[in-house]
DNA sequence: CGGTTACATGAAACCGGTTACAGCGAGATG
DNA sequence: CATCTCGCTGTAACCGGTTTCATGTAACCG
């Protein structure tokens, strides 16, 4: 009892398995099963092995863990901070970030940061998935299906990625119902009467920016409207780009009475550029985004936004690496379900 | 030769260093030298060593490494996921990521993200930490210096936190330098010909909130301007918060002619009451944020707020904490200084 | 030329867990 | 009573590195 005692003092006794058991008359190897395989073990001597380790502290080292067993229970989190421009910045990182992180704590996993950053070789975190013995990989707004990717699922290792399109037998992605988002933005403007129907899209090369267009496309041919070239200009998914695009939509000959942008920060561009023209929104036109960032509800008069799921996106990753992780094949792809927030630029005030 | 060129098709050939040394024909021993301390090791030795490590694709197994040698090279992130209320996020939680995060690749540490939510016991962190030899632990907004804290930096553990004063012989802290940007505010509505100064401030209770508040004070006794009870409201930091507290100065006797808002979500519902009263922004009162969010430079007429240096929160906490692994005492508090972006709110338009 | 020294290396223990395998006692069965 | 099973536990090897200590060799020096 005494050296039990005057161990619980220090707090921070980094007891082993060894002493643990010493303390509990038995060996190492039952108070390993009393954790990690209770069934087998006798109830008695467990409920005392565990009683024993809260006394006293007791955490299992987790490194020497993985060495023995390889399993880590953590997945890298792999982000470009420096993407396409620097200060580049993913529009709801941190949401994706929390569900992600939430999901995968519910399930025992922890979740270590690699970046890629320029300086560095692009398959770093490659390597350092190999050395940490990760069980698995979620990219977000990763580059591209590249070749360091693609080794690393071939070989094993679980992968998910965020709206991109990588497949294969250890790798899957999430995505948003982009196509589904976009034509529910445009129908909602023809439902506000609205029939010059324009849009700014992303870029053509982007996933998410093809996909908005192509609903886009799709929503005006069902509707019956026609397809007008001039109506279609590409913009960057920054303020600047969309500011520029909504002034080149406007010097076209006839006025689109709507724009549907493919991105939220795009759509801010587009509203100061509508003001700078000296028309208001949304009687003269009427503006409807995409992405519901928090930007969205603060900028007069609110703006209409196809939200998606933010928190959903770290969820479904965490759930599809797990999966893959626990042995199962590769998911399909995650499509989640996009929502219309309606706020002020595309309904007449009331 | 033949092994060799074998083992590299399969890039995942998991070599240990055991392997390598039986390809160089030297022992173990020699291996780890050659990578952890060349200088010991012969030149031509070392050189073959690391030529064969490349062919092969050899890494070393980090939780062997970390078991041998007590040091993970990796610092926990603790940051709340639900702090204050559902929803809360930290306004520029993913700035102070990416500057920690590259600061502390420099330095070959790890990120390892460690959220407090909800259901987990308190102090999850401190056993994650300990479970996994963390070498040092940064807390993003961490809700008080609580005692698993406490206990975690008398352990030993290097703690850096966040805005939060905690000291102690291996624990600091980083901030902004609160007070004086609330008097740049100050100063500078004062510049503008602006005599009735209110303020929103943020919780007395919480340290920024408390500091920007103190700086107001200071400055407008400097400038010999009257201490006027009624333009003091407390707000929460939110935009609702904001928006009320500014409603509430709009009711006094004496209008203000501006406003220093103590956090720029506030600032944002501050404009919205002002325009809901039927003043005009610049011109009838002028706005003075604080933080310089993302939606800073996108509310028209464009909020002069004060900004703190986001990504210097980062690269301060890695410098700390690195120079505290590294066996330094605790370095004293770092007080990021602030800069002032002035913005339309502020200022007449041309 | 004997002795000291510096340098480079190897053998083996160790870090703290897990797990295959063997062993042991008690109860069941022939 | 001999044997078999079952339930529980211990022994020892192993995971893949690091590090102490001893050793062998070459250079250096009086």
């Amino acid at each position: 009892m005494k050296p039990v005692t005057a161990r619980c003092d220090s707090v921070w006794s980094v007891a082993t398995i060894r002493e643990l058991a010493r303390l509990c008359g038995v060996s190492p190897a039952t108070v390993s099963r009393a954790f990690n395989n209770p069934a087998v073990v006798n109830a008695k001597t467990r409920e005392q092995v565990l009683r024993t380790a809260r006394q006293i502290g007791y955490l299992p080292n987790e490194s020497a863990r993985t060495l023995a067993t390889k399993k880590s229970f953590m997945v890298g989190l792999v982000w470009d901070t420096d993407h396409r421009r620097p200060g580049w910045r993913h529009p709801f990182f941190q949401d994706i970030l929390i569900g992600l992180k939430t999901a995968l704590s519910e399930r025992g996993y922890h979740l270590l940061m690699l970046a890629t950053s320029g300086e560095q070789s692009d398959d770093a975190y490659v390597r350092a998935a190999r050395r940490h013995n990760l069980d698995g990989v979620v990219m977000i707004d990763s580059g591209t299906w590249d070749p360091s990717l693609r080794r690393l699922a071939a070989s094993g290792v679980p992968c998910v990625s965020l709206d991109r399109p990588v497949r294969g037998d250890r790798a899957t992605y999430v995505t948003s119902d982009n196509v589904g988002g976009a034509r529910l933005a445009v129908r909602h403007l023809h439902e506000q009467g609205r029939r010059a129907i324009a849009t700014i899209s992303g870029p053509a090369h982007t996933r998410p920016g093809a996909e908005r267009l192509q609903g886009y496309r799709d929503e005006l041919s069902r509707l019956g409207l026609p397809h007008r070239p001039d109506f279609v200009v590409e913009g960057d998914f920054y303020v600047a780009g969309g500011h520029a695009a909504m002034r080149r939509l406007l010097e076209a000959d006839e006025r689109p009475d709507a724009v549907f942008v493919a991105g939220d920060e795009m759509a801010v561009g587009a509203l100061r550029a509508i003001g700078e023209a000296g028309l208001k929104v949304p009687e003269d036109i009427a503006v409807v985004g995409f992405d519901d960032i928090e930007v969205a509800a603060l900028v007069p008069p609110g703006l209409t936004t196809v939200a998606q799921d933010k928190a959903g996106f770290g969820t479904a990753a965490a759930e599809a690496v797990v999966s893959m992780i626990d042995g199962a094949a590769a998911p399909p792809p995650r499509i989640l379900p996009t929502t219309l927030i309606v706020r002020g630029s595309s309904t007449p005030p009331l």
